[in-house]
DNA sequence: TTGAAAGCGCTAACAA
DNA sequence: TTGTTAGCGCTTTCAA
């Protein structure tokens, strides 16, 4: 166990290794581990013996070079932006490396040219070094979706094709409107009639689908939403802003937003004004960051079934892969509303 | 060579296409990818055109196979505990990827059992599917480390050998106490002398080596430090009852936290007792979180210098991979202070 | 039920 | 400077 030399690389033992120890062909211990039904009771525990006392385990590479497959996902990864509330893609990221890994994927992460959100995947694709991609961020503009169908890659979005309804990938998403709407209906529920929008830039579809949901809650009451919305940058201090131009233009008794983080600019500007939030203020965020699970006393927000949609994703990733591929829809699931101390 | 002619989607060119082409052979082709300088300057030309061309790029599964090499680096990645303040994890994951993209590595993730910590690690190496670890989470009694070593394998530390001095592994840490030490001194500075510190149990060496920093300020002004140190779980409610604790027996007029989550716990004890962070009571967090970045009004914290530590392992990583391989020893970077609202 | 042959696409070693 | 040969470790034929 003392090392005092280099590292020294030991080659880990072959198929003919095992052959050779079981007194086999190279072929029986490959159907062994494959498809064990083809072997003998008898011949398959005695490959199975002679594996397990060698620690073999088949070398990938040569796996991935015949099979011509790799048994990795593709995912861009984007640092999450500094002083925001905002980890979604981080929590994603650990629910799919666990249902990946359970369904025999690793996640092969490669770094977001924010110029160019295609760069790195073609080098994937072109060096078959994925079997597929999981996209994320496929808001309007966003070219990696139709980028990749062009290529007939295979890949799942996490997020809806706004701007193509006929694409004819896969995909699964949060419905956000329902998580708006849940937010402010929780709201009506206690009472509050008064009840703000702090959202995103209209060209931002995602806020604006969210938006939707608050519009239909405080129609279905007959209460009108005029002078009670705000669209901003999605930032704290923009939040803070909008909140208190709000607070004074509109006197609003709640705010639901399309964030975290502007729920903690609305947080910032009620701490300035002396107010507290969920005794004199309500306020809901989106996204159940560590932020709202943190912050005293509690941000109330809507949280995506991130877990969910892992598991979707891998298993429209699978009918994808499969033998023969299988094309899955869209799927669409419900958040839920977190309730804490700030409503 | 033959192609499939059809409606199927075409497989990837290979070294075989670019040669018959560029009218070469494959070697020279192969050559022209990995050791351009052996061609004359027009075979050269005429190859990369061919290349270019047929928009070749080397599979990674036939190369991996000859070169005995991945390019790939695996990184446990365990969830981020909900409720926490801590994602140090997830920073330094956007960091690894960047990095050692630039390096010519991907990353691939595959999830930590909780209970052991060294699944996961067995069979990618054993098939060969990675070049080296990266290892995290290498406190006491983590058997990884050790583990890794005993079966000789790359890898490069996030975090020091703490049980074992005499450790083999390159590693690569921030400076704990120094952080806390950077803490404590800017509260002294800002006149502050009843410093409370609030830090994780004893067995947490990471959090003894933080809490040394706190005691050494103290002590270089000759201020008692008795009665101000509290210990507890890392969680928002642990920090909560300790600090309600100390601001009663110890009447401290700052404190200084192991983690943003104690720190988190600090700022709900002031706003139960209507005090305000800052203003009557200085808190100082540690790690920077996007909580500390965006709760009112801002919590001042010890920053983890991650972009470095990931640069410090990428060198570490090509030196243990390269040919010959070169070790190098330990790195310790410090941490710096960013100033909120709180202090 | 098992074995032999072929070859996935690439690069190291060597020959021309 | 370029080409030829061999083989990385595995799985897919196909034959025994």
């Amino acid at each position: 166990m003392t090392r005092t030399s280099g590292y020294v690389p030991t080659t880990p033992p072959t198929l003919a290794d095992v052959a050779e120890l079981a007194g086999v062909s190279r072929q029986t211990v490959s159907n062994a581990v494959n498809n064990p039904d083809l072997l003998r009771a008898d011949t398959l525990s005695r490959v199975l013996e002679a594996i397990d006392e060698l620690g073999y385990s088949p070398n990938r590479a040569a796996r991935n070079l015949r099979t011509r497959a790799s048994h990795l996902i593709g995912l861009r990864f984007a640092p999450a932006q500094e002083g925001t509330a905002n980890a979604t893609m981080d929590r994603f990221v650990h629910s799919l490396v666990e249902t990946s890994s359970a369904a025999g994927y690793h996640v092969l992460l490669f770094p977001g040219d924010l110029e160019d959100p295609t760069a790195g995947y073609d080098a994937l694709l072109r060096s078959t070094a994925v079997d597929a991609f999981v996209a994320t961020d496929t808001y309007l503009g966003n070219p990696q979706a139709a980028w990749l169908e062009a290529r007939r890659a295979p890949f799942v979005a996490f997020g809806r094709p706004w701007d193509n309804p006929d694409a004819a990938h896969p995909w699964v998403d949060v419905d956000g409107a329902a998580g708006a709407e849940i937010a402010t209906t929780h709201l009506l529920e206690k009472g509050h009639e008064r009840i703000a929008w702090l959202g995103w830039h209209k060209d931002q579809v995602i806020g604006e689908d969210r938006r939707a949901g608050w519009t239909r809650a405080m129609r279905s009451r007959g209460l009108s939403t005029t002078g009670l919305a705000s669209r901003s940058e999605d930032t704290v201090n923009s939040g803070r802003e909008a909140s208190a131009h709000l607070l004074e233009e509109a006197r609003p008794t709640g705010f639901v937003c399309a964030s975290d983080t502007l729920a903690v600019g609305v947080m910032h500007t009620l701490a300035e004004r002396g107010l507290v939030a969920g005794r004199d203020v309500a306020v809901v965020g989106f996204d159940d960051s560590q932020v709202a699970q943190t912050v005293p006393p509690g941000l109330t927000s809507v949280r995506q079934p991130l877990e969910d949609v892992a598991v979707e994703i891998v298993r429209a990733l699978e009918g994808l892969l499969g033998h023969p591929p299988v094309r899955r829809g869209g799927v669409l699931l419900e958040p839920e509303l977190v309730v804490r101390g700030t409503t």
